[in-house]
DNA sequence: GTTCTTGCAAACCCTTTGCACGTCT
DNA sequence: AGACGTGCAAAGGGTTTGCAAGAAC
């Protein structure tokens, strides 16, 4: 639970707490509980997880709150989701790692986060050609080990 | 229909009927249509657009097999699938324009496509700074017109 | 003749929705 | 009081699967 000592969870409400009050959405419980626990989460999770790490935690909170509240938290820039192949959307805390894109090992399946500040120029170059102003993208790189089957990562992995 | 012309569907066939006998598959006459009636669709289409465009032209054809065929046309490289947000899968042909990236206009809806010869070398530098090999990857740039609502091709796609 | 593929429908997963009840303002 | 949010279950869209009949090898 490293991770979670690093993020203040208390500015964090604060924040959500203002956009909600600036676009008139209410100010429940629910959505503040659902907050926190996603900071406890580890990096990537579903709405699914979620769920039921609230529910085996003692939390009384319905799939369709989370959804809604995970959407919410999108709007106000707190959470970003992510279409990775195969399953359910993956959601991410923003303030852990900003603008940053993933790069996903075939053979292990491990997610690996990187900034690479170059690639923002080359999307708005990019935008530019075609007269569009970028307002945000998302790069997946799909790689494996050098060696096939021998992923660095796939002890680690395993160990967990 | 006019980039249908430009593909050349006899060595398309010859391509898959290939990859299908080395992976021991059958070489069955709905694979094969299903292959000519990929050509035929629009640029980016969906699995329920290719069933529904099959059933209107007279081809008895199931989703079932429409999806499966998909998956082995993936995996002979013939067809390639993205992840667009919302929706569905959209499939397109891999020979239309290779190794190329998507600009989405949130205004309008409309995908412009790009080459970025630049994104693979930094896809390359930045898979090898995690000693990994970059197998293929997936940028998707959001972007809108530069004043609000007045995209160049609203007028275009309305008049469709 | 055996094994694979097909079509159909049902199942499946993830997400959204309708509704009655509860809560915030 | 009124509007909005919640929980539940049911519906929804997209995709996969189980099975009997049919086709490829």
């Amino acid at each position: 639970m490293e991770t979670a000592e690093r993020v203040d969870v208390e500015q964090l409400k604060e924040r959500f707490a203002t956009f909600l009050q600036e676009q008139r959405y209410r100010n429940t419980a629910e959505r503040m509980r659902i907050l926190e626990c996603v900071v406890e989460m580890p990096k990537h999770f579903s709405a699914d997880e979620l769920y039921v790490y609230m529910r085996t935690h003692g939390e009384k909170v319905s799939r369709a709150t989370i959804y809604s509240t995970l959407e919410l938290l999108r709007r106000c820039g707190l959470v970003v989701g992510h279409r990775f192949e195969g399953g359910s959307t993956k959601y991410e805390l923003a303030v852990r790692l900003p603008n940053h894109d993933h790069l996903l090992c075939t053979d292990c399946g491990r997610i690996v986060e990187f900034c690479a500040p170059q690639l923002q120029e080359l999307v708005e170059q990019i935008s530019q050609q075609y007269a569009l102003r970028a307002v945000r993208h998302s790069l997946q790189i799909f790689a494996q080990c050098p060696e096939f089957g021998r992923c660095p990562y796939q002890r680690e992995l395993a160990a967990q």
